[in-house]
DNA sequence: TCAATGTTTCAATGATCGTTGAATTATGAA
DNA sequence: TTCATAATTCAACGATCATTGAAACATTGA
């Protein structure tokens, strides 16, 4: 991840409702949302909804499928991972302290089982 | 770090002058550096600096003290960290395949000498 | 006190962002 | 084809953001 990347997702998670999203879709999983039940879920109206759908498109935080009239949306795993590794080893220097704060924090050298399938991309 | 404050760091560090102050704040140390001396590497006005760095400063990233004339503003290294740790665990719901990505990468369980002083806060 | 230095504050401007509702596109069913 | 559903695009607007230069403030030394 380059600097643009990183500039362009902190900009996508900086609105409430946009990082409602994120998180939302992230505990959805793979099968992602339809923007709808989004929408739904968020209390925004369709068009507000495809406005910042298309920003975090744009900073590449999810992908999109559509399934008959149905957009489902997902998050993009890899680029949330590539952000935090972003924050912590470029921005942060990998700092030894900011570093240690985030490994202590559980499940360091010793990941939980993973869900049901890991097709997680 | 609630919500609140998530947004607020987000939205501080989407912008390239404040990422870029950040990542010279960490790297500078606890010493920190004067305004003027920031402004200087930036390559941004007196004034322009002031604002970013009170952008900075609301969303709790760096803290100030004054030193004779000067300015000196220091990296919040524990808002870093706990802003990263927002992101794994709150906003990523502690994915294992995100948090896997982020702890495979290189100090994980194995922490690297501590620099000079670790006065860090 | 006065002047010099380091920094912030303020007002003004243009640019970008977030929201709204109407119009449009794409898909599927009757 | 026609209609209904799901979603996006567009234009308009107010609000917030980034930049600039001038003015103000705080500190120090002469």
């Amino acid at each position: 991840m380059n600097e643009r990347q990183a500039l362009a997702s902190f900009s996508a998670l900086s609105q409430a409702t946009r990082l409602g999203i994120v998180r939302t879709l992230v505990v959805a999983g793979p099968e992602g949302l339809a923007a709808g039940s989004i929408a739904e879920r968020m209390g925004v109206s369709p068009s507000n909804l495809s406005f910042h759908l298309k920003e975090l498109d744009h900073a590449g935080l999810i992908s999109q499928r559509r399934e008959s009239r149905s957009i489902f949306y997902t998050a993009s795993y890899g680029a949330l991972a590539e952000l935090i590794k972003f924050l912590v080893e470029d921005c942060c220097s990998g700092h030894p302290v900011i570093r240690a704060s985030v490994e202590q924090s559980d499940g360091c050298c010793a990941p939980q089982e993973v869900l049901g399938d890991a097709t997680f991309a």
